[in-house]
DNA sequence: TTATATTTGTCGTTTATTGACAAGTCATTA
DNA sequence: TAATGACTTGTCAATAAACGACAAATATAA
């Protein structure tokens, strides 16, 4: 749920409601609500469209994104850490 | 397919056919080839049942296997290793 | 109450995954 | 050159999961 709290956060900076936000992306209303409480995942489509709406760092907001993306598929197990750094060491391999 | 190398290692060094595997596991002999060159997902279940049948320390295999998970979601995002540092942190900030 | 903002539950539709089956390739051996 | 054995590839029905709308429920305020 990081990347929902970071866009309830920034929606809130911009004084909007969410039926604006709705309108903007062209969902139900309470598709954001669910968006930004973390019972719906986001598709990056969205993301892009909320750092313009909020005029947010878009790569920013993509890494929040992805970072919560991450942390649903490590949460609840025990080795989530160790994976991560598996990830991390074997994507910096592939650097070329 | 980080974790599809490590199996079909693994297999390899136990002299084990597709088939055996397969049969241990109760699927298709092309089920297994597959999981090995990372064309479908395995579930964590079959990794259990494979790290048993190879002798292997579970906890080690499943850490790859998520680590596998993790690359899969974050390859082809240029902002993957910010990505990664984010949720790593969230993480260990949530071990209270 | 009435009105407005948000949340929750339900649900049909679409999309993705599962894992079997059949057929394919590629070596090796008879 | 067959024939066999190991593995791969393509297809597909069955199943599961995700999408996002709608209606109803809460909550807060005027």
């Amino acid at each position: 749920m990081i990347i929902g709290k970071k866009l309830r956060k920034l929606r809130e900076q911009k004084g909007l409601l969410l039926r604006q936000v709705a309108a903007e992306l062209e969902v139900d209303t309470a598709y954001i609500s669910k968006m930004e409480r973390g019972e719906k995942n986001i598709k990056k489509e969205y993301i892009i469209k909320l750092a313009e709406l909020y005029k947010y760092d878009k790569t920013e907001l993509i890494s929040i994104w992805l970072a919560d993306k991450i942390f649903d598929t490590v949460k609840n197990e025990p080795t989530a850490l160790s994976a991560i750094e598996i990830a991390e060491k074997h994507l910096k391999g592939l650097k070329k």
